[in-house]
DNA sequence: TCTGGGGTCCTAACGCAT
DNA sequence: TCTGATGCGTTAGGACCC
Protein backbone atom coordinates (compact mmCIF):
# COMPACT_ATOMS: atom_id res chain seq x y z
CA UNK A 1 0.00 0.00 0.00
CA UNK A 2 1.40 3.31 -0.70
CA UNK A 3 0.20 5.83 2.15
CA UNK A 4 -0.48 10.05 2.87
CA UNK A 5 -0.65 11.11 5.83
CA UNK A 6 -2.37 14.98 5.29
CA UNK A 7 -2.27 17.40 7.49
CA UNK A 8 -3.89 21.06 7.58
CA UNK A 9 -2.62 23.67 9.47
CA UNK A 10 -5.48 25.32 11.00
CA UNK A 11 -4.36 29.01 11.27
CA UNK A 12 -5.74 31.30 9.07
CA UNK A 13 -5.26 34.85 9.27
CA UNK A 14 -2.36 35.79 6.99
CA UNK A 15 -1.77 39.29 8.99
CA UNK A 16 -0.25 36.67 11.67
CA UNK A 17 1.37 34.56 9.58
CA UNK A 18 5.07 34.10 11.55
CA UNK A 19 3.92 35.80 14.90
CA UNK A 20 3.38 34.12 18.14
CA UNK A 21 -0.47 32.61 18.19
CA UNK A 22 -1.80 30.14 20.73
CA UNK A 23 -5.40 29.11 20.57
CA UNK A 24 -7.16 27.85 23.50
CA UNK A 25 -9.39 28.82 26.88
CA UNK A 26 -13.03 30.31 27.03
CA UNK A 27 -14.17 33.26 24.99
CA UNK A 28 -13.67 36.59 27.21
CA UNK A 29 -14.86 39.88 27.61
CA UNK A 30 -12.20 41.19 25.81
CA UNK A 31 -12.26 39.14 22.69
CA UNK A 32 -14.96 41.20 21.54
CA UNK A 33 -12.97 41.37 18.29
CA UNK A 34 -15.99 43.27 16.21
CA UNK A 35 -17.03 45.24 19.38
CA UNK A 36 -13.65 46.77 19.44
CA UNK A 37 -13.24 47.49 15.63
CA UNK A 38 -16.51 48.98 15.62
CA UNK A 39 -15.59 50.96 18.65
CA UNK A 40 -12.50 52.36 16.78
CA UNK A 41 -14.17 52.92 13.36
CA UNK A 42 -17.33 54.03 14.46
CA UNK A 43 -18.55 54.95 11.00
CA UNK A 44 -20.23 51.55 10.51
CA UNK A 45 -17.63 50.16 8.45
CA UNK A 46 -17.66 46.66 10.61
CA UNK A 47 -20.72 44.75 10.73
CA UNK A 48 -21.79 41.87 11.51
CA UNK A 49 -22.45 40.73 8.37
CA UNK A 50 -19.56 41.09 6.57
CA UNK A 51 -16.87 40.61 9.67
CA UNK A 52 -16.62 36.85 8.78
CA UNK A 53 -15.67 37.99 5.06
CA UNK A 54 -13.10 40.69 6.72
CA UNK A 55 -10.91 38.40 8.89
CA UNK A 56 -7.87 39.03 6.78
CA UNK A 57 -8.47 43.03 7.39
CA UNK A 58 -8.17 43.26 10.92
CA UNK A 59 -5.74 44.76 11.99
CA UNK A 60 -3.03 43.31 13.84
CA UNK A 61 -2.92 45.16 17.19
CA UNK A 62 -7.03 44.45 17.62
CA UNK A 63 -5.94 40.69 18.24
CA UNK A 64 -5.84 40.07 22.32
CA UNK A 65 -3.11 39.36 24.39
CA UNK A 66 -2.51 36.84 26.50
CA UNK A 67 -0.78 38.35 29.07
CA UNK A 68 -2.44 38.92 32.30
CA UNK A 69 -4.19 35.73 31.24
CA UNK A 70 -6.12 34.17 34.54
CA UNK A 71 -8.58 30.95 34.39
CA UNK A 72 -7.75 27.20 33.91
CA UNK A 73 -7.91 26.67 29.75
CA UNK A 74 -5.16 25.16 28.43
CA UNK A 75 -3.64 25.28 24.50
CA UNK A 76 -5.40 23.52 22.17
CA UNK A 77 -2.84 24.40 19.58
CA UNK A 78 -0.05 27.07 18.49
CA UNK A 79 1.86 28.36 15.85
CA UNK A 80 5.39 27.24 15.12
CA UNK A 81 6.64 30.76 16.55
CA UNK A 82 4.58 30.56 19.45
CA UNK A 83 6.51 26.97 20.12
CA UNK A 84 10.16 28.51 19.76
CA UNK A 85 9.03 30.03 23.10
CA UNK A 86 8.70 26.32 24.41
CA UNK A 87 4.57 26.61 24.52
CA UNK A 88 2.92 23.49 23.31
CA UNK A 89 -0.67 21.88 23.46
CA UNK A 90 -2.47 20.91 27.01
CA UNK A 91 -0.35 23.86 28.73
CA UNK A 92 -2.37 25.77 30.97
CA UNK A 93 -2.44 28.97 29.56
CA UNK A 94 -1.20 30.98 32.59
CA UNK A 95 2.07 29.11 32.05
CA UNK A 96 2.00 30.23 28.36
CA UNK A 97 1.35 33.76 29.55
CA UNK A 98 4.63 33.97 31.00
CA UNK A 99 6.85 32.34 28.60
CA UNK A 100 5.61 34.47 26.02
CA UNK A 101 3.45 37.30 26.96
CA UNK A 102 3.24 39.04 23.39
CA UNK A 103 1.79 35.88 21.95
CA UNK A 104 -1.58 36.42 20.62
CA UNK A 105 -4.90 34.50 21.98
CA UNK A 106 -7.48 33.20 20.10
CA UNK A 107 -10.66 31.52 21.72
CA UNK A 108 -11.23 27.96 20.09
CA UNK A 109 -14.01 28.13 17.23
CA UNK A 110 -15.24 24.58 16.80
CA UNK A 111 -17.91 25.55 14.23
CA UNK A 112 -15.53 27.07 12.02
CA UNK A 113 -13.12 24.30 12.66
CA UNK A 114 -15.65 21.76 11.38
CA UNK A 115 -16.57 24.13 8.46
CA UNK A 116 -13.13 24.34 7.20
CA UNK A 117 -12.40 20.51 7.73
CA UNK A 118 -14.97 19.01 6.28
CA UNK A 119 -13.52 21.42 3.21
CA UNK A 120 -10.79 19.84 3.71
CA UNK A 121 -11.97 16.69 3.73
CA UNK A 122 -14.16 16.48 0.56
CA UNK A 123 -11.68 17.78 -1.27
CA UNK A 124 -9.50 14.88 -0.45
CA UNK A 125 -12.03 12.76 -1.39
CA UNK A 126 -12.64 14.07 -4.64
CA UNK A 127 -9.24 13.20 -5.10
CA UNK A 128 -8.31 9.92 -3.63
CA UNK A 129 -11.47 8.41 -2.27
CA UNK A 130 -10.07 6.04 -0.19
CA UNK A 131 -9.23 8.28 3.22
CA UNK A 132 -9.44 7.66 6.75
CA UNK A 133 -10.42 10.55 8.90
CA UNK A 134 -8.09 11.38 12.05
CA UNK A 135 -9.68 14.29 13.56
CA UNK A 136 -10.50 17.90 12.69
CA UNK A 137 -7.20 17.99 10.45
CA UNK A 138 -5.63 15.42 9.86
CA UNK A 139 -6.34 12.61 7.47
CA UNK A 140 -4.46 8.59 5.88
CA UNK A 141 -4.90 8.75 2.57
CA UNK A 142 -4.39 5.14 0.47
CA UNK A 143 -3.47 6.59 -2.99
CA UNK A 144 -2.49 2.77 -4.71
CA UNK A 145 -4.95 3.32 -7.09
CA UNK A 146 -5.46 6.84 -7.42
CA UNK A 147 -4.60 7.40 -11.56
CA UNK A 148 -1.33 9.25 -11.65
CA UNK A 149 -0.54 8.63 -7.82
CA UNK A 150 3.07 7.16 -8.22
CA UNK A 151 4.22 9.69 -10.61
CA UNK A 152 7.16 11.33 -8.65
CA UNK A 153 6.63 9.16 -6.18
CA UNK A 154 3.37 10.44 -5.18
CA UNK A 155 4.68 14.02 -5.04
CA UNK A 156 2.81 15.34 -8.12
CA UNK A 157 -0.36 14.04 -6.40
CA UNK A 158 0.67 15.79 -3.10
CA UNK A 159 0.78 19.25 -4.94
CA UNK A 160 -2.27 18.74 -6.07
CA UNK A 161 -3.86 17.88 -2.72
CA UNK A 162 -2.56 20.77 -1.35
CA UNK A 163 -3.21 23.30 -4.61
CA UNK A 164 -6.50 22.16 -4.57
CA UNK A 165 -6.79 23.10 -0.90
CA UNK A 166 -5.43 26.07 -0.56
CA UNK A 167 -7.75 27.25 -3.29
CA UNK A 168 -11.17 26.80 -1.82
CA UNK A 169 -9.99 27.62 2.19
CA UNK A 170 -6.44 29.44 1.53
CA UNK A 171 -4.99 26.89 4.29
CA UNK A 172 -2.08 24.90 4.17
CA UNK A 173 -1.71 21.49 4.26
CA UNK A 174 2.13 19.00 5.40
CA UNK A 175 2.12 15.54 3.62
CA UNK A 176 3.40 12.81 4.47
CA UNK A 177 4.41 10.21 1.31
CA UNK A 178 5.36 6.64 2.68
CA UNK A 179 4.70 2.48 1.95
CA UNK A 180 2.42 2.61 5.29
CA UNK A 181 0.42 4.84 7.90
CA UNK A 182 3.01 4.68 10.59
CA UNK A 183 5.81 6.00 8.50
CA UNK A 184 3.40 8.37 6.79
CA UNK A 185 2.37 10.11 9.79
CA UNK A 186 6.36 10.75 10.54
CA UNK A 187 6.96 11.92 6.96
CA UNK A 188 4.16 14.35 7.42
CA UNK A 189 6.38 16.22 10.40
CA UNK A 190 9.19 16.38 8.49
CA UNK A 191 8.76 19.65 6.68
CA UNK A 192 5.61 21.84 8.19
CA UNK A 193 4.57 23.58 7.40
CA UNK A 194 3.54 23.29 3.78
CA UNK A 195 5.66 21.00 3.10
CA UNK A 196 5.75 17.26 1.24
CA UNK A 197 8.06 14.73 2.38
CA UNK A 198 8.44 11.22 0.83
CA UNK A 199 10.37 8.29 2.40
CA UNK A 200 10.68 4.82 0.82
CA UNK A 201 11.51 1.58 2.28
CA UNK A 202 15.14 1.81 2.08
CA UNK A 203 14.94 5.44 3.84
CA UNK A 204 14.84 3.64 7.32
CA UNK A 205 18.12 3.77 8.74
CA UNK A 206 18.78 7.45 7.52
CA UNK A 207 15.68 8.94 7.71
CA UNK A 208 13.71 7.09 10.48
CA UNK A 209 15.88 5.71 13.34
CA UNK A 210 17.87 9.21 14.10
CA UNK A 211 14.46 9.97 15.25
CA UNK A 212 13.43 10.49 19.09
CA UNK A 213 10.83 7.19 19.81
CA UNK A 214 8.43 9.67 20.81
CA UNK A 215 7.81 10.33 16.98
CA UNK A 216 6.56 7.27 17.01
CA UNK A 217 2.81 7.47 17.03
CA UNK A 218 1.57 5.60 19.87
CA UNK A 219 4.64 6.50 22.04
CA UNK A 220 3.86 8.89 24.86
CA UNK A 221 5.51 10.54 27.42
CA UNK A 222 4.95 7.41 29.93
CA UNK A 223 6.41 5.33 27.42
CA UNK A 224 9.18 7.11 26.67
CA UNK A 225 10.15 7.81 29.95
CA UNK A 226 10.35 3.98 30.37
CA UNK A 227 12.51 3.52 27.17
CA UNK A 228 14.66 6.31 28.06
CA UNK A 229 15.30 4.58 31.31
CA UNK A 230 16.89 1.70 29.57
CA UNK A 231 19.14 3.79 27.42
CA UNK A 232 16.71 3.76 24.17
CA UNK A 233 16.43 7.32 22.62
CA UNK A 234 16.07 6.79 19.25
CA UNK A 235 14.13 4.53 16.73
CA UNK A 236 17.19 3.42 16.10
CA UNK A 237 17.98 2.11 19.84
CA UNK A 238 14.81 0.24 19.89
CA UNK A 239 15.40 -1.20 16.38
CA UNK A 240 18.32 -2.63 18.20
CA UNK A 241 16.85 -4.67 20.96
CA UNK A 242 15.65 -8.31 20.47
CA UNK A 243 11.72 -8.69 20.07
CA UNK A 244 11.32 -10.90 23.54
CA UNK A 245 13.58 -8.81 25.44
CA UNK A 246 10.70 -5.86 24.59
CA UNK A 247 7.84 -8.31 25.08
CA UNK A 248 9.81 -9.34 28.11
CA UNK A 249 10.01 -5.84 29.21
CA UNK A 250 6.98 -3.93 27.45
CA UNK A 251 4.11 -6.83 27.67
CA UNK A 252 3.22 -8.88 24.76
CA UNK A 253 1.16 -6.77 23.33
CA UNK A 254 2.88 -3.58 23.08
CA UNK A 255 6.37 -4.81 22.92
CA UNK A 256 5.66 -6.89 20.01
CA UNK A 257 4.31 -3.51 18.39
CA UNK A 258 6.94 -1.26 19.66
CA UNK A 259 9.38 -4.11 17.13
CA UNK A 260 7.18 -3.93 14.18
CA UNK A 261 7.25 0.25 14.77
CA UNK A 262 10.99 0.71 15.16
CA UNK A 263 11.31 -1.80 12.15
CA UNK A 264 9.29 0.52 9.85
CA UNK A 265 6.85 -2.25 9.66
CA UNK A 266 2.80 -1.49 9.81
CA UNK A 267 -0.09 -3.49 7.75
CA UNK A 268 -3.05 -1.54 9.07
CA UNK A 269 -5.17 -0.46 6.19
CA UNK A 270 -6.74 2.91 5.34
CA UNK A 271 -10.42 2.59 7.39
CA UNK A 272 -12.68 4.32 5.16
CA UNK A 273 -15.42 4.05 7.75
CA UNK A 274 -16.26 3.82 11.44
CA UNK A 275 -18.45 3.22 14.14
CA UNK A 276 -18.66 5.52 16.98
CA UNK A 277 -17.62 3.68 20.53
CA UNK A 278 -19.18 6.24 23.13
CA UNK A 279 -20.16 9.87 23.69
CA UNK A 280 -19.48 11.61 26.52
CA UNK A 281 -19.91 15.11 27.53
CA UNK A 282 -18.00 16.55 30.30
CA UNK A 283 -17.21 19.78 31.98
CA UNK A 284 -14.17 21.91 33.90
CA UNK A 285 -16.08 24.31 36.55
CA UNK A 286 -14.70 27.43 36.91
CA UNK A 287 -13.96 27.05 40.84
CA UNK A 288 -13.90 23.33 42.45
CA UNK A 289 -17.37 22.62 43.66
CA UNK A 290 -18.75 20.65 46.76
CA UNK A 291 -21.16 17.53 46.80
CA UNK A 292 -23.01 19.19 49.55
CA UNK A 293 -22.39 22.75 49.47
CA UNK A 294 -23.08 23.01 46.12
CA UNK A 295 -25.47 20.58 45.33
CA UNK A 296 -28.00 22.75 43.86
CA UNK A 297 -24.85 24.11 41.04
CA UNK A 298 -23.78 20.34 40.24
CA UNK A 299 -27.11 19.12 40.29
CA UNK A 300 -28.27 21.13 37.58
CA UNK A 301 -24.74 20.85 35.48
CA UNK A 302 -25.03 17.12 35.76
CA UNK A 303 -28.77 17.25 34.31
CA UNK A 304 -27.55 19.20 31.60
CA UNK A 305 -24.45 16.53 30.39
CA UNK A 306 -27.13 14.30 30.80
CA UNK A 307 -28.95 15.53 28.30
CA UNK A 308 -26.27 16.58 25.87
CA UNK A 309 -25.47 13.50 25.93
CA UNK A 310 -28.60 11.86 25.04
CA UNK A 311 -29.07 15.23 22.58
CA UNK A 312 -25.86 13.90 20.88
CA UNK A 313 -26.94 10.52 20.52
CA UNK A 314 -30.18 11.45 19.65
CA UNK A 315 -29.50 13.53 16.46
CA UNK A 316 -26.45 11.54 15.36
CA UNK A 317 -28.65 7.89 15.68
CA UNK A 318 -27.13 5.68 17.95
CA UNK A 319 -28.72 4.68 21.64
CA UNK A 320 -26.19 2.81 24.03
CA UNK A 321 -26.43 0.77 27.02
CA UNK A 322 -23.23 1.46 29.15
CA UNK A 323 -23.90 4.91 31.12
CA UNK A 324 -21.09 6.05 33.29
CA UNK A 325 -19.63 9.07 35.14
CA UNK A 326 -16.36 10.55 35.55
CA UNK A 327 -15.31 12.97 37.79
CA UNK A 328 -12.00 14.48 38.85
CA UNK A 329 -11.08 15.63 42.54
CA UNK A 330 -9.23 18.87 42.94
CA UNK A 331 -6.18 17.22 43.21
CA UNK A 332 -6.54 15.85 39.84
CA UNK A 333 -7.16 12.49 40.31
CA UNK A 334 -10.12 10.75 38.11
CA UNK A 335 -12.52 8.11 38.89
CA UNK A 336 -15.06 6.75 36.62
CA UNK A 337 -17.94 4.09 37.17
CA UNK A 338 -20.40 2.70 35.21
CA UNK A 339 -23.40 0.52 34.58
CA UNK A 340 -24.25 -1.88 31.96
CA UNK A 341 -28.24 -1.74 30.94
CA UNK A 342 -29.96 -4.51 29.47
CA UNK A 343 -31.44 -2.45 26.68
CA UNK A 344 -29.97 0.40 24.90
CA UNK A 345 -31.21 3.99 25.52
CA UNK A 346 -30.51 7.48 24.44
CA UNK A 347 -33.46 8.76 26.63
CA UNK A 348 -31.87 11.60 28.93
CA UNK A 349 -33.90 10.83 32.21
CA UNK A 350 -32.57 7.01 32.03
CA UNK A 351 -29.25 8.22 31.76
CA UNK A 352 -29.52 10.76 34.70
CA UNK A 353 -30.82 8.18 36.21
CA UNK A 354 -28.28 5.52 35.87
CA UNK A 355 -25.28 8.11 35.95
CA UNK A 356 -27.21 8.83 39.37
CA UNK A 357 -26.46 5.51 40.90
CA UNK A 358 -22.78 5.29 39.62
CA UNK A 359 -21.99 8.68 41.19
CA UNK A 360 -23.67 7.13 44.89
CA UNK A 361 -20.85 4.53 44.35
CA UNK A 362 -17.99 7.47 44.57
CA UNK A 363 -16.32 9.44 47.24
CA UNK A 364 -18.20 13.07 47.54
CA UNK A 365 -16.73 14.39 50.41
CA UNK A 366 -14.30 15.62 48.42
CA UNK A 367 -14.02 18.69 46.01
CA UNK A 368 -14.89 18.37 42.52
CA UNK A 369 -13.11 20.26 39.25
CA UNK A 370 -14.80 18.30 36.42
CA UNK A 371 -17.92 15.92 35.97
CA UNK A 372 -18.82 13.94 32.90
CA UNK A 373 -21.09 11.69 31.66
CA UNK A 374 -20.38 8.88 28.82
CA UNK A 375 -22.78 6.16 27.32
CA UNK A 376 -21.27 3.47 25.77
CA UNK A 377 -21.55 0.17 24.10
CA UNK A 378 -23.34 2.22 21.07
CA UNK A 379 -25.19 0.51 18.13
CA UNK A 380 -27.37 2.67 15.58
CA UNK A 381 -30.65 3.75 16.70
CA UNK A 382 -33.55 1.09 15.34
CA UNK A 383 -30.92 -1.66 15.11
CA UNK A 384 -32.31 -3.37 18.35
CA UNK A 385 -36.02 -4.13 19.47
CA UNK A 386 -38.23 -1.55 19.61
CA UNK A 387 -38.62 -0.85 23.24
CA UNK A 388 -35.18 0.87 24.24
CA UNK A 389 -35.89 2.95 20.85
CA UNK A 390 -38.64 4.61 22.29
CA UNK A 391 -38.47 8.05 23.61
CA UNK A 392 -40.59 9.32 26.60
CA UNK A 393 -42.20 12.25 24.80
CA UNK A 394 -42.07 15.64 26.74
CA UNK A 395 -45.42 15.56 27.75
CA UNK A 396 -45.11 11.98 29.54
CA UNK A 397 -43.12 13.83 31.91
CA UNK A 398 -43.05 17.28 32.27
CA UNK A 399 -41.95 18.53 35.39
CA UNK A 400 -40.48 15.52 37.01
CA UNK A 401 -38.62 16.89 39.88
CA UNK A 402 -35.10 15.98 40.53
CA UNK A 403 -34.15 13.64 43.24
CA UNK A 404 -31.30 14.19 46.06
CA UNK A 405 -28.56 14.01 43.61
CA UNK A 406 -25.62 14.04 45.68
CA UNK A 407 -26.00 12.30 49.70
CA UNK A 408 -25.23 14.69 52.58
CA UNK A 409 -23.81 11.40 53.94
C1' DT B 1 0.49 27.89 38.79
C1' DC B 2 -0.98 24.01 36.95
C1' DT B 3 -3.06 20.60 33.79
C1' DG B 4 -9.79 21.07 28.30
C1' DG B 5 -12.82 18.09 25.88
C1' DG B 6 -13.72 14.53 22.89
C1' DG B 7 -12.47 10.14 21.74
C1' DT B 8 -10.02 4.95 21.10
C1' DC B 9 -7.77 1.05 22.77
C1' DC B 10 -5.55 -1.90 26.19
C1' DT B 11 -5.00 -4.28 30.61
C1' DA B 12 -6.01 -6.17 34.97
C1' DA B 13 -9.12 -7.75 38.38
C1' DC B 14 -13.15 -10.05 39.39
C1' DG B 15 -17.53 -12.67 39.22
C1' DC B 16 -19.56 -16.26 36.95
C1' DA B 17 -20.25 -20.32 33.94
C1' DT B 18 -18.48 -24.42 31.86
C1' DT C 1 -17.97 -32.81 45.68
C1' DC C 2 -13.81 -30.46 45.10
C1' DT C 3 -10.39 -28.30 42.25
C1' DG C 4 -8.27 -26.16 38.48
C1' DA C 5 -8.25 -24.50 33.73
C1' DT C 6 -10.51 -21.71 30.59
C1' DG C 7 -13.26 -18.19 28.79
C1' DC C 8 -16.32 -14.26 28.87
C1' DG C 9 -18.60 -9.90 30.28
C1' DT C 10 -18.26 -6.02 33.31
C1' DT C 11 -15.79 -2.56 35.60
C1' DA C 12 -11.86 0.65 36.70
C1' DG C 13 -8.00 2.84 35.33
C1' DG C 14 -4.63 4.55 32.31
C1' DA C 15 -1.98 5.61 27.97
C1' DC C 16 -2.48 7.84 24.00
C1' DC C 17 -4.35 10.73 20.16
C1' DC C 18 -6.14 15.28 17.96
Amino acid sequence: MDAFYASCELLRYPQLKGMPVVIGGGRRKEDDLLGKLQAAYPDGEWTEDNFAERLDEIPVDFFPRIEGYTGRGVITTATYAARQFGIGSAMGLMKASKLCPQAILLPVDFDRYRHFSRTFKAIITDIAPVMQDRGVDEVYIDFTHVPGGQREGGRVLARLIQKSIFDATGLTCSVGVAPNKLIAKMASEFNKPNGISIVREDDLQTLIWPLACRKINGVGPKADEKLKGFGIHTIGDLAGRELHWLVENFGKSYGAWLHEAAWGRDDRPVETESEPVSMSRETTFERDLHAVRDREELGAVFTRLCQQVAADLQRKGYEGKTIGIKLRYDNFQAVTRDQTLSEYTADPKQIRQIAGQCLKRVDLSRRLRLLGVRVGSLVKAGTVPAESARYPSPQETPHEQTELLFPDD
